[in-house]
DNA sequence: TCGATCATGTTTGCACTGTAAACATCGCGA
DNA sequence: TCGCGATGTTTACAGTGCAAACATGATCGA
């Protein structure tokens, strides 16, 4: 239920809490308790991960999760890491279907702000945490699809652009900031500001 | 040592841990808990704020804290405020010091993203927390006048603007997704990077 | 000046947390 | 078939936020 990318295939996993096995191996916990993780997160803004909790869900005891990740934070890491893959394939699909360029890179945008306010709890957890230097060498980052995106995003919709970086870094903060700001009710969601807003750097380069 | 504004007074508060009278009674305590929370957070990146050790900085039993905040949520409140009154006094600071008009409203951009770079824990506090309730209608938030210098600033400096609070948002949102990308480790520390990328904003409007 | 009262501090205890250590069970390869 | 490694369980421990009962001392009315 890992694939090789190590992402967590959700399909598979509506196993949450169902043995597959019958009775004393789980069959495959990891991928449940990220599943349980995931369901908490989706399910009530202030999500409680306590460990034992999470492992009353899976039904299993709550040092079981010991076997799989070394510690709470590791757990928790793998929590953003999936939250990180899920917004990359909301933003790849945002872009597909705004048809790419310019239109496509202002989807993408407007995307990453929706996914924060629709899934605050995902969004926070997977960005309110401090970048594990593991991941800054190893491939294992989801987030890397996000930002990849933008960048490319913004070379393919603004090609004469002289910095390019700059202003991926530029689109990067001004999405990620409404975000957070949203996120911690620092100003109210509202979705045509929102487009507004984004518009003012997305749309109004040339 | 409370000011009637409700902020702290910090130059006599070297108190920390220094009993005013001579025993049983602390003095000030509930300033001098807030301020060791702040030293705390300055110093190490990673505060540990427990109410037992922040009770032991102070010299005084954990629970005597209860006697001055319902519960450490509200203690947290109080240093996340403190923090954003500092981040403003630095904003006015960096305002006046530019000379005010577009100069000064991109010093206030700059100084945000460097506060939150040299003191992330407390920008982290100040802001990673959902605002409470209470601050909306109590006039008791430090972190308006945050907000409300922006506004200030992109009005004073961009008079001709026709959607003014599109633009004070767009830069708050700007400085602030940069921030917290900076303190999550996503983008690394670049002083002139930063400058780059705000002025992108900050001095692009004419 | 005395004494009650109330704000402020302490002690004790409880439920809960993350996690280490020792033990149980299962699956698979020799 | 046996045994060993992977996986799960039980038990225990230190640390946490917090409630309750008690102690102290300052303040104010008689």
């Amino acid at each position: 239920m890992i694939d090789e990318d190590n992402s967590v295939n959700m399909e598979n996993v509506d196993a949450v809490a169902t043995p597959r096995g019958k009775g004393y191996h789980h069959g495959d916990l990891r991928a449940a308790v990220i599943a349980a993780g995931m369901k908490r997160l989706t399910e009530g803004d202030d999500a409680e991960l306590g460990l034992r909790a999470l492992a009353r869900d899976v039904g299993v005891s709550a040092t079981a999760l010991y076997r799989h990740f070394p510690d709470k934070e590791a757990l928790l890491d793998a929590l953003a890491d999936e939250g990180l893959r899920r917004l990359g394939a909301l933003q790849a699909q945002a872009w597909l279907k705004a048809g790419g360029g310019k239109a496509g890179f202002l989807a993408i945008g407007i995307a990453y702000v929706r996914f924060a306010h629709e899934d605050p709890a995902i969004f926070r957890l997977s960005f309110t945490r401090q970048m594990p230097e593991r991941y800054r060498e190893a491939g294992t980052d989801g987030g890397e699809t996000a930002f990849n995106l933008l960048r490319v995003g913004v070379s393919q919709a603004l090609p004469q652009l002289d910095a390019p970086d700059v202003a991926a870094l530029h689109a990067w903060s001004l999405v990620h900031g409404l975000a957070m700001l949203i996120l911690d009710r620092r100003i109210e969601w509202d979705e045509a500001r929102v487009e507004q807003v984004v518009a003012m750097t997305f749309g109004g380069f040339d």
